[in-house]
DNA sequence: TTGAAAGCGGTACCAA
DNA sequence: TTGGTACCGCTTTCAA
């Protein structure tokens, strides 16, 4: 209502006071302490509600400890499955009153001073998402109590972790691509610190090398566009009967970086060689790529991640859990399948 | 140093105590209050580092009003151009030990619940990014006196803005169509409820539409890839003798849609159809689009937009301010251009 | 069922 | 130059 400058913001005291009883009967009303009586409580809440009450916050923090504020360590956003990651993980704790205090977004490390902020706001906890391996803000966390629970990562000491199955779809996509009588498997990685490319790789491996099948060339894609594409043209570069007759990239991003060098080169995908991704975003499920994939069930991760934070600033000592999510394949038409399609196995 | 469960943080109380002075003399020393002796200050801060101190934002906050939290309402994080922000924004605020509660991502619009949540945590002031023109968010800072700044979007009441010029933009690329010899504009727009499109149509228009050269195509693209998708396909379907010869998309993302389109349906980009774009978002570069586009000065955005909260924060009662930077046309090869290619205005 | 009062960790004004 | 102290707004025993 009121518009001046120094309009007196509405406080517990304020509400006490028009109220006729103590701050501590209005604190009580307001978070449903069942020793309020109804008719109290009832009351109270009518006031509080005409006056446009809102807490404080810090206030609340200082007193209680607890700031209802989470750190957030966000991957590369520029990779659109960081972005999807980040406009779920709001919302859903946008749904649960939980609010992110942002610490990070990018690719860099993080500065020791910006990891401490973590600490200054007494964030109740902090979650991850960053693949990099090694963590300034993890570190922090684990020196101070601060739980952590780490989304799209396998975990580190103190800390939980959810993720999809990685190794499980690599496998996935390993089988899809022998059905569709491939033998000869490119791998385009994302270097030694990232935990899901390397599972990702190793469940692909296992299903894929075999009965003469293999892996007849790597190829570090660093997890960016451009990385998949100079593994596109290197690919390109190689002598035919060398080459690999289907690629798998262990994300989307860089399987659409390879699909376009292959195509500029010359050579056709899928017909000349196969290709197929990981993570699901959206781009890749443009007609132009229309790249075959596996899903990370994102929102489930979400909700997992957060329940087990949750979980942790309840009992700070639960031990640490992780917890494997099953994702699905995507099947569209970057690789060749089997005649009829029909044997795809999960 | 020391870990165990029970370990009492330090505060400015145990500070004062080991160093024998009060707590407002360890509170000025860490300050840099003038008034403190050097020796005295020396000895503080030396203290406080050895100790591991670190300030508890929420007691400060309680005490001085200030929280150093800026509220952030990010735009859909799935178009890039959001992600080079976030990225950007973070980074620089970082540096200036500010941090953002983030309020929204994505392109719905906000819970009440949500938009007061700025009030709850008491921030100093408010980031928009948004492309929508309304806003709860706005609405609730408005309100209650809490300086905004909105950032890639034309100012409303109540709050300083810093955009690009878009309409210099769009005529930039609308005198570079036209020397190319283009004279059948199509326009990809995102519709009424974006300021931005509808700024950089403005100049395009009054750039192009002159000479006999016209628009003669007009098409809602909603600011996403689908949406170009969309325009692209309905173009190819015109009769060859009807179709404009270069499409003028708002954003890169639309752009990319269209030109995969077209070239799905068999036209050429820029042989048949011309195509440029606005942002310039790293996907645009992919030799695949190579897209002709004019690039928003996003680091000098931030910096601006960072500056103008800022002394909005110190000084509530300065003027609203609304700062437009000049970007500049990027010139790749999705749009054909006049011979020799030399006569680029701007 | 309700109230009084002691903090939570700083800041800043007023004295000394 | 330093200390004393009253808050900031809310939570939480401890009593009544």
């Amino acid at each position: 209502m009121t518009d001046a400058p120094g309009k007196p913001r509405t406080t517990i005291v304020t509400l006490s006071r028009s109220a006729g009883v103590s701050t501590s009967t209005v604190s009580r009303a307001l978070k449903g302490d069942p020793s309020i009586s109804p008719a109290m409580r009832a009351r109270i809440v009518a006031l509080a509600a005409e006056a446009g009450y809102m807490p404080n916050i810090m206030a609340r923090t200082l007193s209680s400890g607890r700031s209802g504020l989470i750190g957030l360590v966000l991957g590369p956003a520029t990779n659109p499955f960081y972005a999807m990651l980040l406009e779920e993980l709001v919302r859903q704790a946008a749904a649960k009153q939980q609010r992110f205090m942002i610490i990070h977004a990018g690719a860099g490390p993080i500065e020791d001073s910006t990891a401490e902020a973590l600490l200054h706001y007494r964030v109740d906890g902090c979650l991850i998402t960053s693949a990099d391996l090694s963590s300034r803000a993890a570190d922090v966390c684990a020196r101070n109590g601060v739980p952590v629970v780490m989304i799209n990562r396998i975990p580190r000491e103190h800390a939980s972790a959810v993720s999809c199955d990685n190794a499980e779809g690599g496998a996935s996509l390993a089988r899809f691509l022998r059905a569709g009588g491939h033998r000869r498997a490119g791998i385009l990685h994302s270097g030694a610190g990232s935990s899901n490319g390397i599972e990702r790789e190793r469940g692909f491996t296992e299903a894929f090398d075999k009965d003469g099948a293999r892996t007849v060339f790597r190829y570090d894609a660093r997890s960016v566009y451009e990385g998949g594409y100079a593994a596109g043209e290197a690919i390109v570069a190689m002598p035919a009967n060398k080459r690999p007759d289907c690629l798998f990239a262990v994300s989307d991003i860089i399987g659409m970086g390879a699909m376009d060098a292959i195509r500029a080169k010359g050579l056709r995908v899928p017909e000349d060689i196969s290709v197929v991704g990981f993570d699901c975003i959206p781009d890749g499920a443009r007609p132009h790529y229309a790249i075959t994939t596996f899903r990370q069930p994102v929102a489930a991760m979400v909700r997992r991640g957060l329940d087990l934070l949750a979980a942790r600033i309840g009992e700070p000592k639960l031990p640490d859990e992780s917890v494997l999510l099953r994702g699905e394949i995507v099947i569209r038409t970057s690789a060749r399948q089997a005649a009829g399609g029909g044997e795809v196995a999960d």
